[in-house]
DNA sequence: GTTGATCTGTCACAAATGTTACACTTTGAA
DNA sequence: TTCAAAGTGTAACATTTGTGACAGATCAAC
């Protein structure tokens, strides 16, 4: 196992090596490499280990009622797979995973983790960080998805990316289409509240690059 | 403070007395009472402290950038509030928490929590649980959210609940009006759904009671 | 019981969104 | 360079959903 790949892995930032050598020749950790197109856990399976990436990506997908996969997001080394539900009564995979390329990950059952997480404080703080920057993302998601209207979620995206990058132009940082998916709306109805915002004044748009030109007019659309 | 209440607290669920005796006379763990309409919490105010609810109940807010209210939860006791945005970079309250009724809580600092999780490995077990808990059901309500049309919604719903309470009859665990506000929808509108998939002879329903007629339909539904 | 508040069922109409289709542009790999 | 694949911009039309309004049903408190 590569040291530099290890050092990368967020859960286990800022520890020293020592520490890290203790803990993975105490515990049940193994390094496991998988080829491409491998099923790594299946839907509703008892989520037992906490499984990390090492290199490559994985895809996880939804299967609903009559068997047909609906819905994708891809995970890149370094992150760990589905760790906001390790724990829990009755903790299972809310997704399939299987890799995209090949892929090397650690796999560290659950028991073990439990232990690892008692025994170093960074570590937990760690993994408690992580958790919650996958909460917060998951939370925001939501809030998009609450808005009624399109227009309104891209007002929020907008404004929001705004405040990011401290400037009032604007680069989207997913494709169109990706963020007609991440709304939940079809691409081309994005792109004609796209024109129709430009048509009132409220931005100029081309390609992946937004101007905002009436950002008390965004802020007003939000509501109502 | 009462032990009674203590006890039925889902944090310090299956702990000796005693341990929970060291835990809050080594730790900085304050009991706060608070009148009716006293804001706990403002949004995107730093996070750093877990609040858990001893007796009453609390309401949770959005504020939007031109300072208008928009979504709601409530919280009761014995719950914790945000437990899952506690840790994270840069963690702060999604929302704007108020007292509906008069309340008590406990406080504890952020850095007491880690130090408090550190120390007993069944407190670990069970702040990873109940927070597995949330994520669980936040990532359950974005699933409803991304399927399209109501009727879907609905459809894997009352699925989902049949299979829950292993019954074709299936008894609504919400109002209606509030699973059209659970599903980010009108009310009449899921009405009017309910009515028109009564007419295709897919479910029978009556107030709080759906029974299933056609399981393969909704099924069918659910893709496309 | 009576009463006020909330929930339910329904409607006609307006608004928002999806669908399908096509042409054009950009990107990245061979 | 060339080519295929992915992304973009736009249009007409169908479908879904929201809105506002109303009346009756249910429930909880008095």
């Amino acid at each position: 196992m590569d040291d530099t790949v290890i050092s990368k892995i967020p859960l286990f930032h800022s520890m020293e090596e020592k520490e890290l050598a203790r803990i993975f020749s105490e515990l049940n950790i193994s390094e496991i490499h998988f080829k491409k197109d491998v099923l790594l856990a299946l839907q509703d399976e008892p989520c037992n280990r906490l499984i990390i990436l090492l290199t490559g990506s994985v895809k996880a997908e939804m299967i609903d009622p009559s068997g047909r996969m609906i819905k994708v997001e891809d995970i890149f080394a370094p992150n760990p797979l589905a760790i906001l539900f390790l724990f829990g009564q009755n903790s299972r995979f809310p997704v399939q995973v299987t890799t995209r390329e090949e892929v090397s990950a650690l796999v560290i059952p659950k028991q073990s983790v439990l232990k690892m997480l008692h025994m170093h404080q960074t570590l937990l703080k760690n993994y408690l960080d992580i958790s919650a920057e996958f909460a917060s993302r998951l939370s925001q998601k939501l809030n998009f998805m609450s808005f009624r209207t399109i227009r309104q979620k891209l007002a929020m995206y907008i404004l929001k990316l705004s405040k990011e990058m401290k400037s009032d132009v604007v680069k989207l940082d997913k494709a169109k289409s990706a963020l007609a998916e991440y709304f939940g709306v079809s691409r081309p109805s994005l792109e004609r509240e796209l024109t129709k915002m430009q048509h009132d004044g409220l931005i100029i748009t081309e390609r992946k690059t937004i101007e905002i030109k009436d950002k008390t007019g965004l802020i007003r659309l939000i509501h109502l």
